[in-house]
DNA sequence: TCCAACAATGTAATCGATTACATTTAGTGT
DNA sequence: ACACTAAATGTAATCGATTACATTGTTGGA
């Protein structure tokens, strides 16, 4: 394996000078260039990134942590922040936390180690101060997280608006007596669907019935299980906003067992717009979220804070979408009864 | 950051015992080991890991090759590679090929600069000899990937096995016209799982009938449309074999568009036990692969790979198995009929 | 023609851990 | 107590690219 010194020997000329060819080309004229590219040619050199990266205490690689790779919510992220990275020659390390906050902990060592360049947090669940506190230290970015103080640069979409937008649709359907399955609530993110689905009603004039609001956490098996005991007593809604699609299949599988008919008897509005949520049968109203964006937006801002570049903002709402299908009741035939 | 010269000025020795403090402990006396330990405490120190590798000529990383990360398949099989990696010190890097050729060419420059000690790449697209070629030079591992003529470890299931299981399946249930839309054939699984299709009929006495055998690429969007298009035709079969779960889900919907009944009229079989197989209506007789297994397996090989030590085996396939849902027929009011 | 000013190139130190080899210390057997 | 071996520690070179600083070359203007 040659190395810059070989290069040097065999172009006539020092390693300075090779080392500015690769990184400084204007630095050098023209024919010492050709010269040094010649003979870079000749002995296929490569330079060796490790000397490179320990001399400019960069590694061109960033961490991502996710808490669950299997979940296709979080993949489809990574393959935006994977996509945007190595367009820009950065590297993505994956580290799936399986959820536990030691883990998350652990990454901070990784960039302590100086072992990578910057980080994105998939749905962190570590608390605002600590990661204020890294962040003060590390270029990190925030993906599917929204924060109470934002002081970190963050990319979601409006978690409230969007919930909103998908009770109100129910109730606009004539819903009056819409249920709530709501993620785990020491999620900041499921405490917002949930603010979103409260809000609706109350502007619509209808009141909250604790009855139909149940405690999940984001699963499928949650959804079906919250479902399935709120479908065993008496006090039944006719809708429920669910939110994630796992979640509304739960919902419904749940209703197929009670031999209610979705959307006739129960409308369902899910969220996240999964790949599966429109070949399921009845295929799934839902709020389709701009995962891949996403992961885009997060590495681009990453690399802001990487090239040193002050970003303004440090909320990152992209816009999100109701999309009609069949489980609402909604669409009839094809055709839409309102929105 | 204190280097390993302040922690030795601290500690009274010189780098060398410090660096055999943390590298070769058995080597030191007991009394030193105390005096370094507590002064690599006191300074809070950490090891510069980029010239740890540089120096090492090691990066104690590998890097993973995908397809396509958003598929569950795949990202499941990462989780695996992950779990076992970060249990023995190796982190994962994450690149996606959108099964671009020229990407998985890229990648074996990474193995070139030394970027990383070895590779583990998911459903290659490479021919054999080229893979052969970089195995000769680099520690790599296959996975979800059979070999003609196998040199390179890799992990995966038996395919034609598990095609004629799952066919002989469904002509046990006594279809004669059994249908099968393949995958891509330039893909070597796809091909073995069309072998099985077809050894499964030939040993049960059926002819092949070419009209009910179609071409599609594992998508949702093949298995529909080859579907719609072969209940379009005047002859049309009573049970399909599907080689991906996305497909067999296809197929079941285009069969719900021409008003057939899934099992009665038309019995399914899928392949992969995605999380969602089990979650559809009407859920899914699949192969489950241990997707999660295979990822360990592949980098338990590649960790071996990794120590010097020797490989006996090349092919390593794991079980796979059967199951049986509603899909096919089988089950009548969660009764099994045979199997 | 000569010098100032700048461009181009070279020299050598540097990043921080590792390790071959050298030296010192401890331990064993007679 | 002595010689000798083994254990423990130290010294200093090394990995290969980068870059501050030094040196040489070039150009334009008087």
């Amino acid at each position: 394996m040659p190395k810059m010194s070989d290069v040097a020997r065999l172009a006539g000329v020092s390693t300075a000078t090779v080392s500015r060819v690769l990184r400084n080309p204007d630095a050098v004229k023209t024919g010492t260039k050709e010269k040094v590219l010649e003979a870079i040619h000749q002995l296929n050199y490569q330079p060796n990134m490790l000397a490179r990266h320990f001399r400019r205490t960069e590694t061109k690689t960033i961490l991502v942590l996710v808490p669950n790779i299997i979940n296709t919510v979080f993949a489809e992220i990574v393959g935006g922040i994977e996509e945007q990275a190595s367009k820009n020659g950065y590297r993505v390390l994956l580290r799936n936390t399986a959820r536990k906050l030691e883990r998350e902990y652990g990454s901070i060592e990784h960039l302590k180690q100086r072992q990578v360049d910057g980080m994105i947090m998939l749905s962190p669940q570590l608390d605002e101060a600590t990661l204020n506190e890294i962040s003060s230290q590390f270029p990190i970015v925030l993906a599917t997280a929204n924060l109470e103080t934002p002081k970190i640069p963050f990319v979601s979409i409006d978690n409230v608006s969007s919930s909103y937008k998908a009770t109100e649709h129910l109730i606009r359907l004539g819903h009056k007596k819409v249920g709530h399955i709501t993620g785990p609530m020491d999620s900041l993110l499921s405490r917002h669907r949930n603010e979103g689905y409260r809000k609706a009603l109350g502007d619509y004039g209808l009141d909250i019935d604790e009855q139909l609001v149940r405690r999940g956490h984001f699963s499928y098996e949650s959804g079906f299980e919250q479902m399935m005991d709120m479908l065993g007593q008496n006090h039944v809604p006719t809708a429920v906003f669910a939110p994630s699609d796992e979640m509304a299949i739960g919902i419904i599988n749940a209703a197929k067992e009670h031999q209610l008919r979705v959307p006739e008897d129960l409308a369902v509005v899910g969220f996240d717009n999964i790949r599966f949520a429109s070949m399921f049968n009845p295929s799934l109203t839902t709020i389709a979220q701009p995962l891949f964006k996403m992961g885009q937006r997060s590495m681009e801002l990453l690399l802001k804070k990487l090239n040193g570049e002050s970003i303004s903002q440090t909320e990152h709402l992209l816009p999100d979408e109701l999309i009609i299908r069949d489980s609402c009741g909604a669409r009839k035939k094809g055709k839409l009864l309102h929105n």
